[in-house]
DNA sequence: CGCCACGCTCTACATTTGTAAAGATTGTTG
DNA sequence: CAACAATCTTTACAAATGTAGAGCGTGGCG
């Protein structure tokens, strides 16, 4: 296991979100995707980047003349990250009243109640079952 | 509503847990809880919460010569800032991958399934009503 | 061959966060 | 009153984060 010591920022979580649509990618190359949402210039994105590369968010290759970057993390990892630091935080560890507030905030239709209800069977079988 | 534009650092959590536990106290009362945990010192415990005061996430009244302070959002508030953060970014807003993370990764007992089971299912009687 | 576009490197600067020392106040107690 | 202890105020400083400009190289086009 490496460090999933994951944590991002709010700007953190656009470029690696960007990364992982697009690696292997350039810097223009995000910054061209998320031209829409944040208008960054060439050089934002770019010291974003590199800064992740050094918390091994991302990882950065040069070819030639120009620097490929790749994530360094999956999406999963990340997700368990921001996850967990949530969890750990604001609800001591507690899963349960950590679902209770999703489930008292979202305005959850019907049909995503019965997917969450279905998620807990399959996993109360998966349990039974190791 | 007012604004539950909620996202608190570690040591901001730090602190709002002791303040919602002994509320309405003073910076050293702080320190003293948190004493165990991060050997902080007055300066220290005294600016974050100051920082916090302008953040509006403590309130602060001046008493003689005593600075008292108070929480100025709820467990709740806090909670959900942070779990919403989380959803947004790690997420894109989709609930029920979120808690399929959840499901995936925290150890869940029998017991706590179960418990997640009838939560769903008291929610659901409830949106019928409604 | 000279110029241009594109990407690169270096440097900069304001703000936020983490952490704290130094010194001013003041209520209390001998 | 003098000395003390508990608090407060002010100031500081380093690291992390957000945001970007200025100038350099180079490969391709006219």
């Amino acid at each position: 296991m490496p460090k999933p010591r994951t944590d991002l920022t709010e700007a953190e979580w656009a470029i690696i979100k960007a990364v992982w649509d697009a690696e292997p990618c350039t810097a223009p190359d995000i910054r061209e995707k998320l031209h829409r949402q944040t208008s960054w210039t060439y050089s934002t994105v770019r010291t974003l980047m590199d800064r992740m590369v050094v918390k091994d968010l991302l990882a950065a290759e040069k070819v030639r003349n120009l620097t490929i970057y790749r994530s360094a993390v999956t999406r999963e990892q990340a997700q368990r990250g921001e996850l967990f630091y949530a969890l750990k935080h604001a609800f001591n560890g507690a899963l349960t009243p950590m679902v209770q507030c999703l489930l008292d905030t979202g305005n959850l239709s019907a049909d995503e109640l019965a997917e969450l209800e279905s998620l807990i069977k399959a996993k109360k079988k998966e349990a039974k079952k190791a």
